[in-house]
RNA sequence: GGCGCGGUAGCUCAAUUGGUUAGAGCCCCGGACUGUCGAUCCGGAGGUUGCGGGUUCGAGUCCCGUCCGCGUCGCCA
């Protein structure tokens, strides 16, 4: 090693020690006779000093001259900082090393911004200099706290006998879920590599193959559109388990939660984590990953509506549609109608609500609102009633489709509770959502779809219902949501060929797309496959949830733009014409 | 693909109703300085206002298109 300590390491007791520091050049004072540098590694900083007696006139004229961001080594004395000059928000403060060599042992151009620059420049520009932007505290953090929890994860799974295997990048496209990023294939000419959305299939024949307990740090690439919370390729933590019923995964995975909660964070979590059907998520909060951190729940007022006169709520009602809403305690004076009037254009534009109806509790008890004349007082007073609504609440309400007055509300709920301040920043609230439904219907085709995927189980329970009303059908699929976020998703597999061959059926998949898609499996299914289900934590989110972040890209140290780009190495790129024609590639002219 | 926000000096931002030579702080360059830690002081450089078009006597400002970044809906088995 060129150093002897690191830049965080030196204390009052290493004074009179010679030392050997390497770094970068955070700041730098130059008082003419002396030159004082903050030195930065990734443990610390430390203070150098480059002056006289130790250093002569042509080290401190160098010291004076090196750029920021300089890579620099120093040999010097560790020395007591002056009476009162001691610096008490660095660990180091109180020491300072006086140089008797200095080295530049590579500099730095001008950057463009600097680690410790408090005004944060654009994120474009973080990402194409990320190099420099990894070198703040902030990142450095988030990319450790990560290597902690895969860390952990790794360690809990070695102690429950899981083992760690490998499965391929390049796989094979399967019908259905997210759009595969292609690889052409050189030696097969017009066939193409799919890279693989999970490792889902490898990990059930890894089952049949007997290894029980598996486990993967496992990147996954999905072609679709980014989010705050989305990147085309993410990590996830795959695991599957032979023997194993719904219950067996999510205790295995609150264990996991707790530990990880309390080694990361120091936070006691009570286990077993609480749980909530799909069903019970979507009536009392409108979405299948509810936020749980504030209340907010939602009201069925369709009753009451239906008895009205008023038109909107008459005949949502008499269409089969739901009237439902949130009471928002104590918003009433926070909200103008100004800012109704926007939050009803979010509802309209983003969810395709046809508007919002909203009453305010005044202080003699009554409902106020633009639409309360259409309403008899005794129907106000039902609805009062049924949202508990107190002096200083809005009620608002949709009136629409079971699904748009999910969406709707579910998105108010969340926006309403952000704005107004209700989530606790320190709160790691987990739980799991159960029971979804094993199909889900394609509105454009009218056809049935997997929730999950086509090899998920249905409740033993709802087996009946396959053939009788799939839409009712529930599904052995749980998923654990972290502070209102997916933070993993997992099922119990089909393993009996026959109800395997139903759920094709049902989904349109008939025997010979099976066995094109994935007969592989299927075969493997046939040689003695056990019983088995698993499920995917999403690292980068639980990164993110863990660190108090709400962008998945401060966790990823390479992040792509919305558009999917690298903007350090400008991925995705063009390639020659010899590496096209090799592949028997030809791009096709991009319609305008 | 839809909706919304943004793009002005290397960086972060300002610029009145469309009006003179587009400003400030930081950074950078030169100089002074032995106790700073956001060093200080003196001086200086730095602009195709993302790009293209239009309206106007005059556009950073208004209009149209486009590119890029962000948020969100669709999408994400």
């Amino acid at each position: 090693m060129l150093r002897t300590h690191t830049c965080g390491q030196l204390r009052k007791t290493d004074v009179g020690t010679e030392v050997t520091l390497c770094g970068w050049v955070e700041s730098k004072r130059d008082h003419g006779g002396a030159v004082f540098i903050d030195l930065r590694d990734r443990y610390g900083l430390t203070q150098v000093v480059v002056g006289p007696p130790e250093a002569d006139a042509a080290m401190i004229d160098q010291a004076g001259r090196v750029s920021t961001e300089s890579v620099i080594l120093i040999r010097g004395n560790v020395a007591d900082r002056l009476e009162g000059k001691t610096n008490k928000k660095l660990p180091t403060g109180d020491i300072e090393v006086r140089s008797v060599h200095f080295e530049i042992l590579n500099t730095c151009e001008t950057p463009p911004f600097t680690p410790s620059q408090s005004d944060l420049p654009g994120e474009d520009l973080r990402l194409k200099y990320r190099f420099l932007d990894l070198r703040r505290p902030e990142m450095l953090r988030a990319m450790v706290l990560r290597s902690s929890i895969v860390k952990a994860m790794r360690d809990y799974f070695a102690e429950h006998d899981f083992i760690d295997v490998e499965t391929p990048i390049l796989g094979r496209s399967t019908p259905e879920g997210a759009r595969d990023y292609l690889v052409p294939s050189r030696v097969h000419p017009s066939k193409f590599y799919a890279l693989p959305q999970s490792p889902q299939l490898y990990k059930q024949i890894l089952m049949v193959a007997g290894f029980d307990r598996y486990i993967q740090v496992a990147r996954c690439f999905r072609d679709e559109d980014l989010r705050a919370d989305r990147q085309p390729e993410f990590t996830q933590l795959d695991l599957e388990m032979s023997f194993v019923d719904s219950d067996d995964v999510i205790g295995l995975i609150d264990g996991l939660v707790a530990k990880t909660a309390k080694e990361i964070l120091g936070k006691e979590v009570q286990l077993p984590l609480p749980r909530i059907t799909y069903e019970e998520a979507m009536r009392r909060f409108g979405h299948d990953a509810p936020d749980l951190r504030f209340d907010m729940e939602i009201v069925d007022i369709t009753s009451v509506a239906a008895k009205t006169e008023f038109r909107v709520f008459r005949g949502t009602a008499d269409a089969g549609n739901f009237v439902r809403g949130i009471p928002v305690k104590n918003a009433a004076t926070k909200y103008s109608r100004r800012q109704i009037d926007e939050l009803t254009e979010y509802v309209k534009n983003d969810f395709g609500a046809k508007g919002l109806a909203w009453f305010r509790v005044e202080d003699d008890g009554t409902l106020w609102s633009p639409i309360s004349k259409n309403l008899e007082p005794e129907h106000l007073e039902e609805i009062k009633t049924l949202m508990a609504g107190e002096p200083g609440d809005l009620l608002m309400f949709l009136a629409d489709t079971w699904e748009t007055t999910c969406k709707g509300l579910s998105g108010l709920r969340r926006r309403l509770a952000s704005e107004l301040g209700l989530i606790d920043p320190e709160a790691l609230n987990c739980s799991w959502v159960t029971e979804f439904p094993m199909f889900d219907k394609d509105e454009e085709t009218g056809s049935w779809n997997a929730m999950h995927h086509p090899f998920t189980a249905p409740l033993a329970s709802d087996l009946e219902l396959l053939k009788d009303d799939p839409s009712k059908c529930r599904a052995q699929a749980y998923d654990l949501v972290i502070n209102g976020s997916e933070a993993g998703g997992g099922t119990i597999r089909i393993h009996d060929p026959a109800t395997q061959s139903v759920v094709f059926d049902l989904l349109g998949i008939d025997a010979e797309t099976a066995e094109d898609r994935f007969g592989f499996l299927l075969n493997a299914l046939k040689y003695g496959a056990p019983p088995h289900g698993g499920i995917a934590l999403g690292i980068d989110r639980w990164v993110m949830l863990f660190a108090g972040l709400d962008n998945i890209r401060e966790v990823i140290a390479f992040p792509k733009t919305q558009k999917a780009a690298d903007l350090m190495t400008e991925a995705p790129g063009g390639v020659d014409k010899a590496q096209l024609e090799e592949l028997f590639l030809r791009t096709a002219k991009v319609p305008k």
